[in-house]
DNA sequence: CAGGGATATACAACCGGTTTGATACAGGAA
DNA sequence: TTCCTGTATCAAACCGGTTGTATATCCCTG
């Protein structure tokens, strides 16, 4: 830095007062003089000068930072999440440090490190599938960091959240597959150890349940979000004896991968099988078939977990819930999952 | 914070010893004798202490973060990009702090502010559709901010830079087209605005100079990356007195939009008409038909162009090239452009 | 005209580290 | 013994802000 930057003592120097006049008239303090504060300003805005939040920062223990740890930033999934609570974060005055576990343990565990140790504000977590203790988030909980979870939650620990209605939207494509006659229905799942996971399961047998189908474990395999697992688990399902009429898949990738399991055995979608997909990405509305799948407002699940950090910032007193805040999904019908036409 | 954090004065306090001793202990300074370093280094152990980093930077004006700026995150495109940017600059002991444009130059301009004015150490910048100006990147030169375009970058400025071969790239696949039988070949280019669309545009030209076919200019067309401009382009391309046999589009999701148009017409890829994509984008492998693309080391050049700016700010003396470092990319020949059949 | 209360400013301490200069006490050379 | 060098430590200043307290001036009231 070879022409220093601009600081209060500048002004203060220039201008022939003392540094906490300058600080209080740039905080507009009703103790200066109102021909003070406009000489200072004056002068701060021809010298380009901006308060150094990193002094600021030392003093009252805030950074205006929040981290934000998701497992993987190349699925849309949770990139468009990111965004929701950058547009929430900086209108609020805040900076988010996005960082990834890529569905480490040790990793989350890592960066959960050097952002608390960064002195972020706030800390929204999504943990990853290898997450399976919950020790380091009751030690954030101890250390009173304000934290929010979001999407991928754990169960039972006293953190505000924010999620999916998983069960709710499982069921209703549940539903929505035996409406359209379909009467096998399996159900590739996601990772065991994602609450995730086991609501879209519960959702699923639920569904059955009410409309008195039997639950055949033999047609739930829980495998994982990625196109491979989709492919695998339908191998699996079409080797049966008895193979399922439809398949609901827990991603859009798995659902693809099932789709291309079952055209390399010669059948088709939705004619000899049905399968629906989660997520809604981009690509299910041209791929062939369309897929049908549930649009999930990651959105606005980034944005509402930012809102819950910030409360628990500004009223740091104030009880929170503990209670999950659920964000609304919505079925996308599409080709894929066609009335069943009737073989009698 | 309740129990207020550990400081280094507690543990000088504790030992009986002073605040510069104990900074001297941690930091292994050569005048401390062996016995201090011990007794410190343990009870800062013990105590679980950690440096400020704050205060640290206050000190040192750094801050280990570093500011990336992209049009959004939520493509893969350049999420995969900060992926690698994040695996490199953590091995360095840096953070990242990722803000999004959302392709607007006010909104650039804005994130630009908020960053310096965070003290970040260094930038990193592909930048939107709308910037055509570089006023604000000559700023941050003039401020002597350590900067890094990547990918999307501003011709003739004096700035390190990272991108793809584009131009090389646009070559080979046009010229993969006029291997496969095709001799009308469109192209659906990118925003004007951008170089990366012009390279591609000139890539484009080169080839079809080289087998000396026409360079018809009714047959580029500005347009964009999404879905859409993809559909509209290949709409006013079909509707031409004489189409094309081939589209080259500047993206997989504008080849997704152009193969969507064709078909709507009821003719077919690539029987009809060819149609080759850009990034590599997973669906492009299991759509009907698979469609040709390039593949491109989005996660390399987000690596390197962390590399190209630590390497900036560690010998910020030493002279940085400005020649731009050009990465390699790949084609991925699918079904999309099969060879032509004869057709006297 | 003394005393009380605003008003406007200056001084100094502080946040949590790092670094400079001073000090104290070794041991070795002159 | 004196001087010098090296070792080990401490106090103080500093980074760039904020804030509590002291000080000075002015106005008003009794």
């Amino acid at each position: 830095m070879a022409h220093h930057t601009v600081t209060i003592k500048d002004i203060a120097k220039k201008l022939g007062i003392s540094k906490s006049t300058v600080s209080r008239a740039l905080r507009d303090h009703p103790n200066v003089k109102e021909e003070t504060k406009k000489a200072v300003t004056a002068l701060a805005a021809a010298l380009d000068y901006h308060p150094d939040p990193v002094a600021r920062g030392l003093l009252n223990k805030k950074t205006y930072i929040l981290g934000v740890i998701v497992p993987n930033l190349s699925f849309p999934y949770f990139s468009l999440a990111v965004s929701g609570m950058q547009e929430i974060a900086s209108k609020a005055g805040y900076q988010i440090m996005i960082c990834q576990s890529n569905e480490s343990y040790e990793t989350e565990k890592a960066v959960i490190r050097t952002l608390t140790a960064n002195r972020v504000d706030g800390l929204i977590l999504s943990i990853s599938i290898e997450t399976r203790e919950d020790a380091h988030i009751r030690e954030l909980i101890r250390k009173k960091v304000p934290l929010v979870l979001f999407d991928r939650v754990i169960g039972d620990i006293p953190v505000p959240s924010v999620v999916m209605d998983n069960t709710d939207a499982a069921f209703r494509m549940t539903e929505h597959l035996i409406e359209q006659g379909y009467r096998r229905i399996a159900h590739i799942a996601g990772p065991e150890s994602l609450l995730v996971s086991k609501q879209r399961v519960k959702g699923y047998t639920l569904a059955l349940r009410k409309y008195g189908l039997p639950i055949d474990p033999e047609l739930l395999i829980y495998k994982g979000f990625r196109i491979e697992s989709g492919k695998e688990a339908a191998e699996a399902l079409l080797g049966l004896p008895q193979p399922p009429d439809a398949i609901m898949a827990v991603s859009d990738s798995a659902a693809a991968g099932a789709i291309m399991a079952i055209e390399s055995r010669g059948m088709r979608v939705p004619d000899d099988i049905a399968v629906s997909g989660f997520n809604n990405e981009v690509y299910t509305s041209f791929v062939k078939p369309p897929v049908t799948t549930v649009s999930l407002p990651m959105y606005d699940l980034g944005k509402e977990a930012i809102r819950l950090l910030l409360r628990q910032i500004s009223h740091s007193e104030e009880p929170v819930s503990f209670e999950p805040r659920v964000l609304k999904s919505s079925l996308v019908i599409r080709e894929s999952t066609r009335r069943k036409a009737d073989t009698q």
